[in-house]
DNA sequence: CATTATACATGATACCCATCATATATCAAA
DNA sequence: TTTGATATATGATGGGTATCATGTATAATG
């Protein structure tokens, strides 16, 4: 059967937000086309219509999370208190890609990888204007400093079987970033979830 | 056929460090039994005489790669020279398997996870004894933040394909972590690289 | 409304992989 | 040296996956 103009817009959104998702909580090779394709509600057969190949899709999904990101965050204690809180750890499907899939980053193909690059890049220039620092070399030391601890984290919180120490690593590392921060006042404890329907928040965020 | 005790006990020990090497290269997924076992030099046959699946391979390889790690490191000037190296960065077989299987642990069977939160927890110990810091809280605190920044460092610097970008995580990572240690002294360049025949580098190490 | 183009469904196809079954060569024990 | 035990090789087996082929219902176009 076929489909208007806007449905299948809004089908190669969807898509690409069911492999987003999948991808963050499961990998790229344990994701199958067949996967994806039934959780955003199609079958498999129309895939090829849309990504050249399982490759393509795993490129596009990563353009997709890049754009998705979030604006300029305030400060470093608030980036460090979402980014590093249980609710981000536990959440793998809309939490940060570097952390989701940081490790085999490095065995896909360039395309994937640029992708991925340019969401690092972002990042980086995001903390740099946040840190502190007498001038842009030392911020941009200290947000590739602060983006290596934090993201480092998130992967050890979640690759513990140790509930405990998992809390320790994220509160931990916390601590220690905005020790040397200068706004460091005490770090309130993170608010409620909210509960608007599921959203991203990998992103360093301003938003209360 | 069969072999000499003495030989399946050698036989063993090739298999897990083909595994170790194979798994930290290409990641869990993309190993076979059969690459694994090619490696070592023997056929997919024989592999369930030695183990029961491939999951409790997984779990063997990183309880072998925890005990092979070494000895108390110096300080962490020598930690993060070596740690944070490009030779370490290109080395995936040899490397450090948090930085190599990060995220990819998350979704590994408990087992698994239990021998690599060991192995998190060994450089926890090791790291905290080099620490500044003015107990064992502060100590302890500064090996999970050192720990994590270098790791995510790593995994950031193998995750990009723009090498410029590579080099500028390692180096600034390193500056950064140095520049809040007391003993920064001006950090020398990595020595050249030894001959020996391919041993893990992993480790937080003092040799020279 | 008639015609055409096409998005998606169903259903191959070819390959790969973990695991199991069996045979055989050779170590170990007597 | 003989006999039994067993480590490994060869060769299934069953299931899964990326990709391709084709039909059809329906949007788009006139």
């Amino acid at each position: 059967m076929r489909v208007s103009r806007q449905q299948v817009e809004e089908n190669k959104r969807t898509i690409l937000e069911a492999a987003g998702r999948l991808f963050r909580e499961r990998g790229f090779d344990a994701v199958t086309v067949t996967d994806v394709m039934k959780s955003a509600g199609l079958t498999h057969g129309g895939f090829y219509g849309y990504f050249e190949s399982k490759d393509d899709l795993i490129a596009q999904t990563l353009a997709e999370l890049r754009g998705n990101a979030e604006p300029q965050p305030a400060d470093l204690a608030t980036v460090a208190r979402r980014y590093l809180s249980p609710e981000h750890r536990d959440d793998f499907g809309h939490g940060c890609p570097l952390a989701a899939l940081g490790s085999e980053m490095s065995r896909q193909p360039r395309a994937a990888r640029a992708e991925m690059t340019a969401f690092l890049e972002r990042q980086f220039l995001r903390l740099a204007k946040i840190a502190p620092g007498l001038d842009d070399d030392e911020r941009r030391r200290a947000a590739i400093g602060n983006s290596a601890a934090m993201i480092g984290a998130l992967i050890l919180s979640r690759m513990t079987d140790d509930p405990q120490l998992s809390d320790e690593i994220l509160n931990e590392t916390r601590a220690w970033l905005t020790a040397t921060d200068q706004n460091n006042e005490a770090a309130p404890l993170p608010e409620p979830k909210t509960n608007e329907k599921a959203q991203d928040h990998f992103t360093v965020s301003s938003r209360q």
